[in-house]
DNA sequence: CGCTTCTGTGTATGTCATACGCTGTTCTGT
DNA sequence: ACAGAACAGCGTATGACATACACAGAAGCG
């Protein structure tokens, strides 16, 4: 991990606009930020997968290896995608209420993920430290303010959210994309997976699994939004017992 | 998404085994599971990253193209690789206590992780198929056998243990990199993190995440199975709610 | 015993990221 | 002004890689 004259790293140095370009040669003909539009653009339009230096570059409207005069890697580039892409979080609008607060922090980091799915696809590559990340991270913080719970709880708490809701929308995407593969509907893809469940699970090696499948758990496709609040709602639940402790106590 | 055909797709049948192989040509000099077993110890000595066919070829005695032979991509044989580096989930033995069972379980998996971080790195591709992922989910969900709660719930709730051990484990990995990247030791990465953020994070901006910096939160590194035991009990806690309106109602 | 089918293999191709060096541009110090 | 330094954008070269293809020999079938 390279760092640069004050101890940030490289890549994040980058996402914060501290990287220094003395103004000695030529007038730079591109931006950072058209370059990262361009690769947002490319990744929306055809999935990360896509996103090649040469094709970011001719969206960009500029050859291949100009782009390394902006961004050091490629890592460096999707990681500027990403923390431009899922921007601001929305202000907090429900006051005192931390579970409304961090249900609508929850639906708007789903919601995001949802118009830009390729932001999945990217590698995490460490800690959250760029701008918009951090400002997620702050957002979901101060919807607990006023909890009483400890500080290092809190962010165990935005960090398990986090989680629960990329994950989610993983799964999702990934749902999407087999029904997109199959050319049918989200019911027809979840019955083919159930389908295909009954023929391989054999009841004697998987009976508790055998026996949700009888039941007929696969043969409908749930509304992602339902199964999406159902695992919000054990979550916050158990943060609710623990606020609930911690005021007691 | 090819079919074979049984109808099962061609990653899958070749996880359990489905594939026919005619006896007509000569003897077949390697063994499927060889070759798995080839990817998973390069896998393990140098990571996913250093998967390659020719790499695992080299390791498995054969030609980079006798792999074609016996797997149709890259990408199924990492799937075999996974499937087969999860195994079999331990058998559960906490009786009737489902909470015990779920816990039991959930360290298990992470443990597994733990072993093989590899594991982690490799994409998931789409919803649970192989036997050794369909076991894991039997194991999960038989501890929840005498809950009463509705089979589309536990398997909500094993979806939702399995994310969080996974990304909890992916966390607890990226942060060991870190440590192994710097030379020194878990407290220290952690304060060269906190450094980092005090240094980026400006409190007018991001007011509830620079109380979390002041209140010494990145100041030290949690015990990180602490940090995973917070985040199960509180969703356990949730299931345990759940499971108490059940039992009421 | 010849035909078919399959194995292992070598080679070829196409895609990528990225290092290097060239040309022309713009600013700095005189 | 002007010389020279530092830098922008570009073309080409290199080195990984996955994988298509075609070949030579082996093993079973008729």
């Amino acid at each position: 991990m390279e760092l640069d004259s004050a101890g940030v790293p490289a890549n994040i140095a980058a996402a914060w606009g501290l990287r220094e370009r003395p103004g000695k040669g030529p007038k730079p003909g591109l931006t950072l930020d058209g370059i990262v539009q361009a690769g947002i653009r490319v990744a929306a339009a055809d999935g990360v997968g896509a996103v090649t230096m040469s094709r970011v570059a001719a969206e960009a409207g500029a050859s291949t290896m100009a782009l390394y005069r902006y961004v050091r890697a490629k890592d460096e580039l999707l990681e500027l995608m990403v923390d431009a892409a899922i921007g601001d979080p929305p202000p907090l609008t429900h006051g005192g209420d931390w579970r409304a607060g961090l249900v609508a922090w929850s639906w708007a980091c789903r919601e995001l993920y949802r118009r830009q799915p390729w932001v999945l696809r990217v590698p995490v590559s460490g800690p959250p430290a760029t701008p918009h990340q951090l400002a997620w991270m702050d957002s979901g913080l101060a919807a607990m303010a006023q909890t009483g719970l400890r500080e290092e709880a809190k962010l165990s708490i935005v960090l398990l959210l986090t989680m629960y809701v990329r994950n989610e929308a993983v799964v999702a995407v990934d749902m999407q994309t087999a029904v997109q593969a199959l050319g049918s509907s989200l019911d027809e893809a979840m019955a083919a997976y159930g389908t295909l469940l009954r023929m391989l699970v054999d009841p004697a090696r998987f009976p508790a699994l055998a026996r949700a499948i009888e039941a007929g758990v696969l043969d409908r496709a749930d509304d992602p939004d339902e199964e999406f609040v159902f695992g919000l709602d054990r979550i916050l639940d158990g943060v609710g017992l623990l606020i609930g402790q911690q005021a007691g106590s």
